[in-house]
DNA sequence: TATATAATAGTAATCGTTACTAATATTAAT
DNA sequence: ATTAATATTAGTAACGATTACTATTATATA
């Protein structure tokens, strides 16, 4: 069997994902780790954060913009992308999961999770624009 | 100003899509669309992709497969990822663009869209465990 | 038919991500 | 504590998806 061991390095990452809203980039963790351990490199990241989403501690964020985000809160909850500053955002809202049923009513196959995200423009990018 | 120039290559690859339930990737679109026209390039098929996505006479699907697929129907419907054999196909189910009400209500920004997956296995790889 | 320019083919380059390997860190057993 | 077993790492190379570049061709307009 294959066990898995204690790393300083996962740990890191993990912490640094729970600082942050904005659903970082795997580059984007690896500069912000990079202080701490000037000789990490950018596989070890990718490796831990792949690792850490299968064992369902973080979320990947799919969202089309060519770059998988990450997020620390697995609590569900949808997510906003902007399409003009590109940002990915929470979207707090009351609890949707009960779609997994609706879709489930004229499904064979089986329904374990969903990934919702909203499109459009930000508050910010909106008040940019008067 | 920039006009929108006809081309038969772009004919080709919204035909092409249109006649596919399955959401192919670029790649496959190039495969099945070099019959003919045997010269196309991979790069005519991701700038023509993109620009009918842009038009919105196709969309995007990001499924955190790491390649992108595309769907000639763009009438509001969902879709399902089966996390066994990678297969990207539609889930029919009741309409669901009210979430796009849930979100607004406490959200500053503007919602245009949403786009909702669902995670699972599918039918046929249900099937095969047994 | 000529002119303007959008689109293409072909290729090179880029970007995000994964694979490889020798060295290191962690864990469990002595 | 020491050792042994092995998971993890750093560093680098490789990969696959996608984009950029450029000379040529196709399309649209006059």
């Amino acid at each position: 069997m294959k066990t898995i061991k204690h790393s300083r390095q996962r740990d890191a990452i993990y912490n640094f994902l729970c600082t942050r809203k904005d659903h970082p980039t795997a580059d984007i963790v690896y500069n912000n780790i990079l202080p701490e351990f000037p000789n990490i490199s950018l596989g070890t990241v990718y490796r831990n954060l792949s690792l850490l989403t299968e064992l369902g501690q973080i979320q990947k964020i799919s969202c089309g913009d060519n770059s998988e985000h990450f997020d620390a809160d697995i609590s569900s909850h949808n997510h906003f992308y902007c399409r003009k500053c590109k940002a990915v955002i929470d979207l707090p809202m009351e609890n949707i999961d009960f779609i997994e049923t609706l879709a489930s009513n004229s499904f064979g196959g089986k329904i374990e999770s969903h990934k919702t995200y909203f499109v459009g423009i930000c508050e910010n990018c909106l008040n940019e624009n008067m």
